[in-house]
DNA sequence: GCCAACGTTGGC
DNA sequence: GCCAACGTTGGC
């Protein structure tokens, strides 16, 4: 499966994921179920990924990454300092989990969202491009992907 | 179990 | 900074 998986860029960015030393980087801070469920039912070692950035002047798609692990738990929600700390969540039962990705490489320019949705009646029923869409990891079909990266 | 209030996401 | 959409919380 390949997937979308977004980031607001003065938090983490694609560079940001570039410059890592290791290579691959824990991607945490996810607290929503179906993008828990996500990571933790569909994502399989070496799945490809389009680093998203929102939240931003220009929002889009901005580079390529692929899943470097599988989920496992989010150690920032047992964090007591970290903003993504969550009280509700036991050690012996967490409640959130992250996959480790890996940057593969950016893409020639960024594929922006006005694009993306001058484009939406090629992409089928693509999450990003619905009203309201506020899913921050998606699913991205093998055609959906053929497409996004041929506007590339 | 309903639903109003509240908080967050994220485009604009 | 605004606000629509929508998920979560908590009173009942």
């Amino acid at each position: 499966m390949n997937w979308l998986m977004k980031s607001e860029p003065d938090a983490f960015s694609i560079d940001d994921l570039k410059a890592c030393a290791k290579g691959t980087e824990p991607w945490d801070g996810i607290r929503n179920y179906q993008a828990r469920n996500f990571m933790r039912d569909g994502m399989e070692v070496g799945d490809r990924v389009f680093f998203y950035h929102s939240n931003c002047k220009v929002p889009g798609i901005v580079g390529i990454m692929k899943v470097a692990s599988t989920a496992y738990p989010d150690p920032t929600q047992f964090d007591k300092k970290s903003k993504y700390y969550d009280p509700a969540s036991k050690p012996e039962e967490p409640r959130w989990l992250l996959v480790d990705v890996k940057y593969v490489r950016h893409t020639k320019r960024v594929i922006s969202l006005t694009e993306i949705k001058e484009h939406a009646e090629h992409l089928g029923n693509f999450p990003l491009v619905r009203k309201g869409n506020r899913l921050s990891i998606m699913p991205v079909t093998d055609e959906q992907w053929d497409y996004l990266i041929g506007l590339e």
